[in-house]
DNA sequence: TTGAAAGCGCTAACAG
DNA sequence: CTGTTAGCGCTTTCAA
């Protein structure tokens, strides 16, 4: 006993088959076919098992089954309070399907995520991109090699289902003109995130229709300590209101806004997205727009298991789009009512 | 062509060793053992397995070599910013040694927990109990079967590293008591967490030394919503002070004084527990007590990795104790500053 | 330096 | 109903 207990070698298949004095064949059958071996039989392999404590060897089965009955879940960071409805709504669904989930963390990095999937391999039966940082080039190389469905992002033929963010931003403009703003600015994030690109889209068209001057700052990277800097690009840029690119950006700036002595949304109005863990209680609670990742990541789990059922008796559905919307608190508003 | 394109099977080792014109034991040791074959045949062998766009088959290997790499992490709830530092920690340690992670939310719920680590089986080296629900008998049923790591608890003679709490909370009552309180209340959480029992021993010693009034309330489930309930019945205690089980219902215990008109901290200090996100921007920001999280992570991972390795060269730590301490903000103090 | 062959633990024909 | 056998993809003796 070196430090430990030393542990105790698995018993395998063929362990139980000689203590219950039968084939392993009988074995395998007996414990994942009961109804193919007789009753006694049967009896006598169950008690073998559990006298022995044994347990099948996911590896050897998968191996030779060609199923690992595992799916993964690929997220940039799970400590981001955004992915948390996906990393929920994605196990949900796969407990119900009998499915392990395997959550991998790619620290936001395109390499670390291609690694993670060619490593995955036969790992996994296919995964679930939460939001790839990959190029398109890539994300079919892999698509060509394993099952695999996308979040908040089209690419080829590859299954997806995207949460379409561009009504709630144009309502996002009008609810901050209906204020009295005529100077939004736009708070952008990483350039190689699709969504930002199609944010600003949204955003500019509604401000060309509505006549209000729309100016976009950035990039900053998607997190509470780029506030700072972009609370004070925003100010410099004279505008009255911002919608930030993710609420962990907005909230960042409360917090510069609250330093320099700038009231929200008394002097400046503030808009998030995402509406993620604390966005509610951070002070004044933010106005921001809700995702329904839970729902999406449901989705796009039944698609993937979709894939992994035999050919007749798939679902088919291969793409899926998601509406958003606008949840207006204290951040945002003539001033800040303190009822309730 | 059915819905996605027809995915191409995997080469394999012996796809590379026909197409290289060698045997397929070559091919294996060409790639993972490159100074044992020729130049030249390492050359084609390279060639061929690009060709092919070659990958291994983790399971086949690990089947072979009896280790995989994995190290399994488990969480009772991924989205508890309690843990998300547990999780950085790990991987970075892991992503160190080459490791990879495999990151398990078991829902709270022992059966969960039981029932991953079953179906982990061979798949993952070894596991790391971020939090575990099981019962000591169920964690030494484990330990016995997988190398095994286990944070903020011990049990019999598993390698284990906690965080110890109790310097700090009667740090907290001392602190409590220097701005005048002399009626402390303290929320307690789940019974079968074993850090609430710890906890209220320290706070109910210091209560006695220095002569502080401490009451105990609850239990209480540790999330937000248990929040509202816990201030009610702080308030009915007649308290002037409380430390909380943990951030989450402190916060919660914040929003329900904000809607009951009691501010905090001139009617009421609040003191949380494990300095979660958001307990630094919530209203007011929380005093709190921080946990060395990461660092636990790591001399885990650290520990689990050194059980991995040839008997000689262990580092043969088996047990760490960390200490935490307090972060003092808004919610306590005889009124909030508004500087900075 | 390389090839042939055995085997990790399991399941799925195929006989009996 | 049950045993025999082959083989999933890989590494590793053991010979050559």
């Amino acid at each position: 006993m070196t430090q430990q207990d030393a542990l105790t070698p698995r018993a395998t298949i063929s362990d139980v088959a000689l203590l219950a004095g039968v084939a392993t064949s009988t074995v395998s059958r007996a414990l994942s076919n009961p109804g193919r071996v007789q009753g006694a039989t049967r009896k006598r392999v169950e008690l073998a098992a559990a006298e022995l404590n044994y347990l099948p060897n996911p590896l050897a089965k998968s191996l030779r089954m060609g199923r690992t009955g595992v799916v993964a879940l690929l997220i940039p960071d799970v400590t981001n309070p955004f992915y948390f409805d996906m990393v929920r709504g994605n196990q949900a669904q796969l407990r119900a399907s009998g499915c392990f989930q395997l959550l991998c963390d790619t620290d936001e990095s395109p390499e670390v995520e291609m690694q993670v999937l060619q490593r995955l391999g036969k790992t996994a039966d296919g995964a679930i991109l939460g939001a790839t940082r990959l190029s398109d080039e890539q994300v079919l190389e892999v698509a060509g090699s394993m099952p695999l469905v996308i979040i908040n992002r089209t690419v080829g033929q590859v299954p997806s289902v995207v949460i379409d963010t561009s009504s709630t931003m144009s309502q996002a403009v009008e609810h901050l003109y209906s204020l009295g703003h005529r100077h939004i600015a736009y708070i952008s994030g990483p350039a190689t995130s699709s969504s930002a690109a199609s944010r600003w889209d949204a955003i500019e068209t509604a401000g060309r229709r509505l006549d209000v001057d729309v100016t976009k700052i950035g990039p900053f990277t998607p997190t509470e300590m780029s506030g700072a800097a972009a609370a004070d690009a925003t100010l410099n840029s004279g505008a009255t209101a911002c919608i930030a690119f993710n609420d962990l950006v907005a909230i960042g700036m409360l917090r510069r806004f609250s330093a320099r002595g700038i009231c929200v949304p008394t002097d400046i109005s503030v808009v998030g997205c995402d509406d993620i863990f604390g966005a509610d209680f951070c002070n004044p609670p933010l106005t921001t727009m809700t995702s329904p990742t839970q729902q999406a990541a449901r989705i796009a789990t039944m698609m993937l298991t979709d894939q992994l059922q035999p050919e007749g008796a798939r679902y088919a559905r291969t793409r899926a789009t998601l509406p958003t919307h606008l949840t207006i608190r204290g951040s945002t508003g003539p001033a800040q009512i303190s009822s309730e």
